[in-house]
DNA sequence: GCTAAATATTCCTTGACACGTATATGCTCC
DNA sequence: GGAGCATATACGTGTCAAGGAATATTTAGC
């Protein structure tokens, strides 16, 4: 049937993008999708078709209705792959803080820059 | 010029996230990714390009080479979309195993199923 | 300035996929 | 079992991006 998509490829279209931060709420039908997203109603049951060969999300039978809901396991599959970067870019931050402190200490009291964004949180 | 391409496009291609995946160790020129991937000239070129405007990577002039390296801030984009789904995977790994401890509780010392799996790690 | 190395760009072709329209399937209720 | 609603699928079409081959650009060293 269709090529064996990677996660990343499911992801990136817009469209279901939005399909999937809408069920994430809660389970919805495919009429209830249509009418929120404004989207023809063969567009967003080709959309499901794909998302759920790509395990995205599983789907019940409601009498006419067939209820929606997401599945975990490719979202965790994006967050293995960002993993490898985590360290990467919390080391940036931790250097631009540092940067920032240092310039801090350079011109103290000053305020000279006007920087807006409070620094120090605790890192996510 | 391009399209503007949202980063999930941008990591949609394989070829690139194997590009990113490199950058990650080290900063590279593009004859040592070529080499490294097996890719054309051309084509790492290319896909470099479309990092470089996408804001995934950024490089610096060292005489004829250029060398390649990563920018944090679209690593932190995409996680900022995964972010949404976070709080539902984790409950959905929670009811997992409270799901299994019920079922270790109902067949006392048996250890019937010779689950493998370590259970109870804290959670990420 | 010429040559060679490293990298970037252009042109062309091809394939994948998203969309619209139309139609098929399935289920419920009378 | 026929009507009507909800959902799925089929088909035709246009667009866009990736790849290959050839070429342009830049820099170093002589």
């Amino acid at each position: 049937m269709r090529t064996v998509e990677s996660v990343f490829e499911i992801i990136a279209e817009p469209n279901r993008r939005a399909i999937l931060s809408l069920l994430v709420l809660s389970q919805q039908s495919v009429g209830e999708i249509e009418r929120q997203l404004r989207m023809p109603q063969p567009t967003v049951s080709k959309h499901l078709r794909v998302l759920r060969e790509a395990g995205f999300v599983e789907s019940t039978v409601d009498a006419q209705r067939r209820l929606y809901r997401l599945k975990p396991e490719p979202f965790q599959e994006v967050d293995a792959w960002l993993a490898q970067f985590r360290r990467f870019w919390s080391a940036h931050v931790d250097a631009l803080e540092r940067h920032l402190d240092r310039m801090d200490r350079a011109t103290p009291t000053k305020s000279k820059t006007g920087r807006k964004t409070t620094r120090r949180k605790p890192r996510t």
